[in-house]
Formats: C-alpha cells, sequence, structure tokens
DNA sequence: AATCCTCGGATTGTTCAACAATTCCTGGAT
DNA sequence: ATCCAGGAATTGTTGAACAATCCGAGGATT
C-alpha cells in the first residue's frame, strides 16, 4: 500500500488536464511532422492535475500544508517529481512555496480579494464589450441554463461550476488563448478561496437573474449595457465576498 | 572551467528577479512573524533567472533549443535544478516544453501575434480608463522622458526598454499585483519574439510622439481620450509587427 | 516565572547516478 | 527514392544521499 497501486485515484488516462496543453505550434521553424500526437501528460502533469483537481473540491483547505514525502508515497511517485509538480502550482497560483518551508495551499488576503475582482473587471468588461460569434453568444446561453438547472435541482456545486462557466463563456468571446488560460487561473484561483462561501446555498443564486439580464443584453446586441450590468455585477460580488471573508 | 566556477555570470546576489516574488501574505492563517527575511531565491530560481536575461538579451534566438545537460554543465548545477528552471520558464511561455523532444526558446506564430495584442488591448486600455494616482502618472511621463533620452542618445536597445517601461506604468497605474505580472509576462513575450525588430532604427522611434500624447492626455484628465490613443497606437503597432513577421 | 539558548528531529533544497522510454539520425536493403 | 532496422543522444523518472534550514522541546540563566 506504500507505493504505486494505490496513486491516482480519479485520473481517467485522458486528462490533458488545465496546465499546459499546446506543445504545437511553435514546431513551424523546426520539426515538421508528426506533433499532432494524442500528447500523453507526463507524471509530474498528472500529479499537479490530480492535485488542482483535489483543491477545486475543497479538500484541502487553504493554508494547509502540502509535505512532498507525503504526497510522494501517497501517489506512488518520485519526490522529485511531486517538486515539478508543485512548480507548475505555484505557477498558477494555487499554491505558495515558502522557501525551505514548505508549499501551502495559497489563501487570499482581503488585499488579494481586491485583486482578483481588479483582474476580473478588466478582462470580463473588455471582452463583452467586443461582443463575439453567435456561436460563443450562444455558449453565454448554455452557461446560465446550466445554472437554471443546477438552481432548480438544489446542487450548490453545479450552481458553483455553473456560474464559472458562464463568465468563462464571457472571456471565451475574445478568441484569446491567453485570455483564456488567465481567466482560468483566476477562476480556479477564486473556486478554491471562495469554497467555504459555497455554504451560502443563497451565495451563487442570486446572480441567476445578473447572469440572464447581462446574457439578454448580450443577445440583443446591447453590449455596452451589458457591459455596465456585468460590471456592477462583480462590484457587488466583491462586496460580498469582502463581507464574507476577513476585511 | 567546466563546472561551478565560470557559472552565473551576471547575477549579483540579489536579484529577487522577476518570477515569484511574494512567499508572503498568506503565512496569516499559519505561522506568524519572521516572514520579513529577504528570501534568498532559490538555485532554480538563479538559474532561471539567468536565462530569462539571456533571453532578453537575445542571445537565445526563437526556436533555439535547451538541451539540460549543456545547461547544467554551464551553470555548474544538477539536471534537476535546470529542469525546474525549465518549468518556471515555461509557465510565463517564455519557453515551450515538447515532451520528450526537449524545450525550445517560444516563437510567436501569427495568430499569437494577435493573441498578444489582444491582451494588451484589454489590459492598457482598461488601465488607462482608470487613471491613475499623481505618483503613477508621473511614473508614465518619466517612461516618456526616458525614451526622448534614449531616443536622442541613439540607443536603440534603451529605446525599447523606455517603451516597455511605458507601457507597463500604464498597468501599474491599476495597483494590481496580478495585472502587473500579467503585463511583465507579456511584454517579456513580446521582446522575446520581437527583438530582430529592434534591427529597424526607426522601429520604436515612431511611437515617441504617440507616447507623449498618451501621456498629456492622461496628465489632463481625459481619460477617454488617452484610451483612445492609446488603442490606436496598439492597433497601428499589431499591423508593424504583422508586416515585419510572417502573416 | 519568563526569557534565552541549545540541541535534535523533520523537511526542504540540491546533487548524483542510474535506467526506461523516446526521438533522431544513419546506414543499408529493397 | 523509399522503407526499415539499429544505435546514439536526450528526456523522463526514480532512488538515495547529504547540506541547509526550520521548528519545537527542554534546560539554563536572570
Amino acid at each position: 500500500m506504500t507505493s504505486a497501486e494505490s496513486g491516482f485515484r480519479g485520473i481517467p488516462g485522458s486528462a490533458p488536464a488545465g496546465g499546459r496543453q499546446s506543445p504545437d505550434e511553435a514546431g513551424a521553424t523546426l520539426g515538421l511532422a508528426a506533433r499532432l500526437r494524442v500528447a500523453i501528460p507526463s507524471v509530474a502533469d498528472r500529479v499537479a492535475a490530480e492535485l488542482r483537481l483535489q483543491l477545486a473540491e475543497g479538500l484541502l483547505l487553504p493554508g494547509a500544508r502540502l509535505t512532498e514525502s507525503t504526497i510522494s508515497e501517497e501517489l506512488g511517485v518520485s519526490r522529485n517529481t511531486v517538486r515539478e509538480a508543485f512548480a507548475e502550482l505555484a505557477a498558477e497560483r494555487l499554491v505558495i512555496r515558502q522557501p525551505n518551508r514548505g508549499v501551502f495551499v495559497a489563501s487570499l488576503g482581503p488585499g488579494d480579494i481586491h485583486d482578483v475582482y481588479t483582474v476580473r473587471r478588466f478582462i470580463e468588461v473588455s471582452a463583452i464589450r467586443g461582443g463575439g460569434s453567435p456561436e460563443r453568444v450562444a455558449a453565454v446561453r448554455a452557461a446560465v441554463e446550466e445554472g437554471r438547472a443546477a438552481a432548480t435541482a438544489d446542487d450548490e456545486e453545479a450552481l458553483g461550476t455553473a456560474n464559472q462557466h458562464f463568465h468563462g463563456a464571457i472571456v471565451a468571446m475574445a478568441e484569446s488563448r491567453r485570455l483564456n488560460t488567465i481567466m482560468g487561473q483566476v477562476l480556479a484561483e477564486m473556486r478554491l478561496f471562495f469554497h467555504k462561501a459555497t455554504v451560502d446555498a443563497h451565495f451563487y443564486r442570486s446572480y441567476l437573474d445578473d447572469n440572464e439580464a447581462i446574457c439578454e443584453a448580450l443577445e440583443a446586441g446591447q453590449l455596452e449595457r451589458a457591459a455596465d450590468l456585468l460590471l456592477a455585477y462583480l462590484n457587488r460580488s466583491e462586496q460580498k465576498q469582502r463581507a464574507v471573508h476577513g476585511d
């Protein structure tokens, strides 16, 4: 039980996961063909994916310590490999490395909350102002409906992810790989930290109408109005979060 | 000469460098004091810093291959450590990791150019619209003057960095740690790839007046006008870059 | 009693050496 | 010219070792 067999509970072979998904597109200058392979993720990547998962599930709470040797044994991989995974997660701000002390699940201070929302305001509002193709707008609509369904099903967890999908879909309208990954990281950071806020049953639920209104404005081509609504939404959301947490 | 002594040419002890500079602010939940240490960067961090430097200087051209063993020997560090440094750089997109093939200096395809400028449009324009404290505005002005000085001194290299400082200062107005690092990464990415464009002596020079105009509008409190100017600037800049490079 | 010091134990940082897996190149054989 | 070995080179991963650092527990000092 100490070694390999038990490792990697959830990971189903596939999982190109979150991290780096494009070992491509630069091959023009050198290599030539073949880059169309399935790209099997390295062990370090899979470890990172597993930890990301546990982080998202709330199994690892902010401030918790991640010991190299423990994870190394639990997942049946080398300590060195765990170390590489940590580097990945640290780059995504999901984890913080304190030299000679260890890595800890990231936790946001009051300043960070404002910071995160600043990033969201900049990116999301700009994105919605630029509008998007019909398919992208449809994706936003789909996220709204997804939230509705989760609400009637009383599934708070699904409600949270639907909300994330909504905001992800808004940014996706910009058709920018970089913006998408940035937004993805910010959302992951938030989900990680605001997990305990999910306890409040009506927390996300109150956002359903906002999302609906924003989506309608978007579909009607009233981009400025949609932008205003979104901005107000983000400001209100920030206030709520700051009320719930420290500050 | 094969081992340690020759390693780390430029690095002067200090160098908190670019990577992670905040092993802090999360300690609230657990530890307590002491976090005010100088935070000596790990070897991996210093290796990453050194490579970042070589990248910025244009010593390593896009598409070039970075062999683990070579760098390991050149800098007198373990292969494993080099590996960790690579992870850092890969997270910053300065380098691309191709599984089982190696890491290569990143190079931007035509799509990436548009992508990078999209990010810049989103962030920089939003930032300028929000304005900033007098000190921040003064920093923007300082960057403009820095560019002027570099122009009269005929120092193309300094002209480029001054331009980066200008745009960095604009984003800095938002007072957001995350936006600053994002912008820093994007600028690093650009500098890396557009290095050869520096050859064109009048490339950056033509931007001096633009920067001046933007700065004036900013100082006059005409934020919308400043935003419009900046947007036009970015669009023009993108066109130029796409003209110079592939597409 | 409170503070300071020292000493272990535990964990991280880093190196080294090995081996499997993969890619790339070269040299025939067809 | 194409295709198919086979071998060199490089990456991916492991395991073990050691120095450096941090942390907590006693003990000594005032």
